[in-house]
DNA sequence: TCTGGTTGATGT
DNA sequence: CATCAACCAGAA
């Protein structure tokens, strides 16, 4: 009988071999289930007719059944898998997991099924009278799920201590969703094409030469915000669906741009596909399904769209290519982005990689002519980039002697819209009512149980809420450590800049973008359509307010607090400083009437901020890149960031100290070791945290360390969730 | 990751 | 000696 080889979604770096019944047909990228221990997985198969060397023969188990008839994944998605797998660190079967719909294609049941022992103690007469009750009912049906004897739940365990049942757990394949009536792909619908600013017909005609060429190649289109990138990409999908290839384009949060998707439809309508994390699991692989059998041919997603089933995509479009959340922080970790690249490469395919405010490393791409650097630095129509002022609150404090969030320049431009019946946008990048709660007898911010972080009040909720694990507790009148009265909330949240925004302008319709008022499907975009629709005057927010709405009444965007966020431990504090900034100052003025922004901030000295507020992205562009070569950051080196992790304090600090020690010992030039250190958050969903920053010179050296963590991992018996690799890391929690 | 088996502390 | 949680090995 022949072997295959297949990819399990468990966190070990080896494949399995099965076993193939001549009843299976079987081809790479075609799902089954197969037996795993006790239970059953659902796997990708690898490699068919492989060799299973070194595996004991009567181990090996036969598959259980086939899902599909095809491969779900193209051997052009299966190297993308392998090649994430081997850059990442992660197992490919989690890779090869993540590209592929949520929704299980099997029925999972948990049954009971009789022992041997179990058979005999049926006829045995000292059975115990209930406990026989419960055999007889799984005999006579042959084993029972195990849901059913959920009332007995204390009578089963022990049944199953003494070894008289088993569980077993069965996987059945369902039913494939039913696809809405085929629809193929039609024409082009040619409505509401703006006609291109000269600036924007140059670059489209870069961008179609390089498509032209057939050769896979990127393009930074770096365009000033309001300098009508969008209608560049669309263009440039047309021309690649004109040349029969299909088209792909990632945007950083679509709940977050629902123009976009509107955009789309009205321009592709039927051919758009639209896959993203805020739609149900049915939804999401309707979609994927119609991708894959080739009625959609454009596809318009977030991050894990990347992988969407495209065959062989002619563009590639990542729109905010800056945008962190293009960065998986769980496994798998790879960058949005970056496979975006990595996919078009193997499909011979252009990239275009947009955004007012590029990542320094993009940028510098393009300055040493990896990328071709395409730019539109004017706004269409010729509308001004909005007039920006920086309010120092350090100052505020000295003339007014008050202590308010609201600086006398703000307060009085507010006022003025609101007279206008124009629109204000106001920044405020931290949720919550207040950001912690200070006893003042005794010191201590009440923190999370599982987290060393401080609580953060939320007044409607109402509740003390972790950031990081979700836990919530009521709101103390007394501190928890000393029972002091002396309860100070410190720190304002948007949600209390909301409430002292509508103290102030009582007659004004204020609204408010944050995680806690858009949790929910459609509330974001409904709280953004009030705002479009003119139904509210002022939308505070956080760094939602920020992306990409094209809201023309705007003409106000203040900047309660830019100094949050710099000074996070991470050298990319700067960068997403600026890049907030810049960002939320290009939503003012985007109509007829100009925009202007106002900047409050107790550090007016900083460069990120000085460059926002002057709009200069090159001088913020030069100050930064010094700064990474001095201090060997992206793009001078690459870096992996090595986190041990464990719910033993104890244990992590014994584990980092081995790992330290093992590193310690692969010194050599062109590589440097950061740490061992505790973790900025060291104890983080009750684990305790340690961490290694390694940064190479290529990537080549970097990956050699990174194996030798591994390799070290295994021989030295770490539990194997002990050690976190994140290669190109964009956060350091 | 998940499961089941082993082990050692606790209690009768 | 029974019971239970904490630890660990193995999965093809």
């Amino acid at each position: 009988m022949p072997y295959c080889e297949v990819a399990l979604a468990i966190p070990l770096e080896q494949h399995f071999f099965y076993s193939v019944p001549d009843s299976i047909q079987l081809k790479p990228g075609v799902r089954v289930i197969v037996p795993f221990g006790p239970r059953k997985l659902i796997g990708v198969v690898l490699r068919c007719n492989a060799d299973p060397a070194g595996i004991e023969p009567s181990s090996i188990k036969p598959i259980q059944q086939a899902l599909d008839d095809d491969a779900v994944l193209s051997p052009e998605l299966l190297r993308l898998g392998r090649w994430i797998s081997d850059y990442y660190f992660v197992p490919e079967g989690e890779v090869l997991a993540s590209m592929l719909p949520r929704n299980a294609p099997v029925l999972k049941r948990d049954r009971i099924v009789l022992t041997a022992t179990g058979e005999a103690s049926l006829n045995n007469p000292s059975t115990d009278g209930s406990e026989l009750a419960v055999l007889r009912r799984i005999a006579k049906r042959n084993g029972i799920r195990r849901e059913t004897l959920r009332p007995h739940s204390k009578l089963v365990q022990k049944l199953h201590r003494r070894g008289w049942i088993r569980y077993e757990q069965s996987l059945e394949a369902r039913a494939a969703i039913e696809l809405a009536a085929a629809d193929d792909p039609t024409a082009i619908e040619a409505t509401d094409r703006h006609d291109l600013t000269t600036g924007q017909s140059a670059v489209l005609c870069a961008i179609e030469r390089k498509m032209d060429s057939g050769q896979f190649g990127v393009v930074l289109l770096h365009g000033v915000t309001g300098s009508g990138k969008t209608e560049v990409y669309l263009r440039a999908i047309e021309h690649c669906l004109a040349k029969n290839r299909p088209a792909l384009m990632l945007v950083p949060e679509i709940s977050l741009t629902p123009a976009m998707a509107g955009l789309f439809d009205a321009r592709f309508g039927n051919r758009v596909a639209v896959l993203h994390s805020g739609m149900s699991d049915n939804e999401r692989e309707e979609q994927w399904h119609r991708v894959r059998t080739g009625r959609s041919d454009v596809v318009l997603g977030t991050r894990s769209a990347v992988f969407a089933p495209l065959n062989r995509p002619g563009l590639v479009i990542v729109d905010e290519e800056h945008d962190w959340s293009y960065k998986q922080e769980e496994a798998p970790r790879y960058h949005g982005r970056d496979m975006a690249i990595v996919r078009a490469r193997d499909a011979g395919a252009t990239v275009i990689l947009g955004s007012a405010t590029p990542a320094i490393e993009t940028r510098h791409n393009a300055e040493t002519g990896r990328y071709q650097l395409l730019e539109l630095e004017h706004r269409v129509q010729e509308r001004p980039l909005a007039q920006t002022e920086i309010v120092d609150m350090r100052q505020e404090f000295v003339e007014t002697g008050k202590k308010s969030f609201l600086s006398r320049r703000l307060e009085e431009e507010i006022e003025k819209r609101l007279q206008q019946h124009e629109q204000n946008l106001i920044l405020m990048n931290r949720r919550g009512y207040s950001a912690f709660v200070l006893c003042r007898t005794c010191g201590h911010s009440i923190e999370c149980p599982n987290c060393s972080i401080a609580l953060t009040h939320h007044k409607r909720f109402p509740r003390l809420l972790c950031h990081y694990c979700g836990h919530a507790r009521a709101i103390p009148k007394f501190c928890p450590e000393c029972a002091s009265e002396h309860l100070y909330f410190m720190g304002e949240g948007s949600e209390q800049i909301e409430e002292a925004l509508q103290r102030r302008f009582p007659a004004a319709r204020i609204g408010r973008l944050d995680r806690d008022t858009a949790a929910g499907r459609g509330r974001a975009a409904a709280i953004l359509a009030a705002f479009r629709n003119h139904e509210l005057d002022i939308l505070v927010g956080t760094q939602m307010i920020a992306k990409g709405h094209d809201i023309h009444r705007v003409t106000l965007v203040g900047v309660i607090s830019a100094d949050i966020g710099l000074a996070r431990p991470d050298f990319r504090a700067a960068e997403r400083t600026f890049q907030l900034l810049t960002q939320v100052a290009g939503r003012a003025g985007r109509g007829d009437l100009p925009g202007e922004v106002i900047i409050q901030t107790y550090y007016p000295e900083h460069y990120a901020i000085r460059s926002a507020a002057a709009q200069d992205y090159a001088m913020f562009y030069a100050k930064e890149l010094g700064f990474r070569q001095v201090m060997h950051y992206p793009p001078f080196s690459v870096l992996a960031n090595v986190i041990i992790k464990s719910p033993s304090a104890e244990n992590a600090l014994k584990i980092t100290g081995r790992l330290g020690r093992h590193l310690e010992a692969q010194q050599k030039p062109g590589l440097k070791l950061l740490g061992p250190a505790a973790a900025p958050i060291h104890k983080l969903k009750k684990d305790y945290r340690y961490h290694f920053l390694i940064k190479a010179s290529r990537h080549r050296i970097l990956a050699d360390v990174l194996h030798s963590c591994r390799d070290f991992a295994r021989t030295e018996n770490f539990p194997p969730t002990a050690m976190i690799i994140d290669v190109d890391p964009q956060s350091f929690t």
